[in-house]
DNA sequence: TTTACATACATAGGAAAATTATGTATGTAA
DNA sequence: TTACATACATAATTTTCCTATGTATGTAAA
């Protein structure tokens, strides 16, 4: 029952963005994890686009990243910077925008 | 004022098939001005995306064609096909999906 | 004990979709 | 005659993501 991933091309930074702002800090698996709760399994964020879009958004400077070893394994854990806390409040704007625009243009709007 | 077109990747098939199930037929051009119009000029549907995504379709059975000539310019009429009535309720449903899911993972839920 | 699965990172290769740029051609307005 | 709108189309490139693969550790099941 997993949903049309094609759809969600173009989202991938937001939602990491938005899950970072809401979460102080976190690590690549745990985000995979947490969106996949979220959508209740029906998203699955694949590592091979996770961990490109995770060190593409460290080299821009939205993220910044601490290194700890827990159970003998290291985890990368990542946080927004300040740009970062600045670009998610407009990331988020855009995806409002988008949905909006989406929902007229496919006859969508929720009733009122 | 436009948009953040990277989000639209992924929905134009869709967007197209609903625009046609609602419209009998339509023109490529007529195409690019409706969804101009309806997103007052803030998604701006590129030649280069339309043309390959209507005979992509064209290709998959989902549309068929008619050529008017009017004022010495072709037009290339598209409509749905049988299978294009059928694969338009199906896309419409993953767009629902899509949005639900992605206010869920954006905390963008509208206020009851 | 060894097999499978979960945790945790990473990258190479390829596919799909869109953008940019370009091309053809006609009609109209400045 | 220049610019813009109408109307189609495609080639080259870019972006983004998926698939597949690789390394490594811990734990539970068979």
């Amino acid at each position: 029952m997993a949903v049309n991933n094609e759809l969600f091309k173009g989202t991938l930074q937001t939602i990491i963005l938005n899950l970072l702002s809401e979460n102080e800090k976190m690590y690549g698996y745990e985000i995979t994890q947490k969106v996949k709760s979220i959508t209740q399994g029906e998203l699955m964020l694949k590592e091979g686009a996770l961990y490109p879009a995770l060190h593409k958004l460290e080299a821009e400077g939205l993220l910044e990243t601490t290194t700890e070893v827990v159970d003998n394994r290291v985890r990368k854990y990542y946080s927004l910077s300040k740009d970062g806390e600045k670009e998610v409040v407009n990331k988020l704007q855009e995806a409002k925008d988008f949905i909006a625009q989406l929902q007229l243009l496919l006859n969508l709007k929720p009733a009122i």
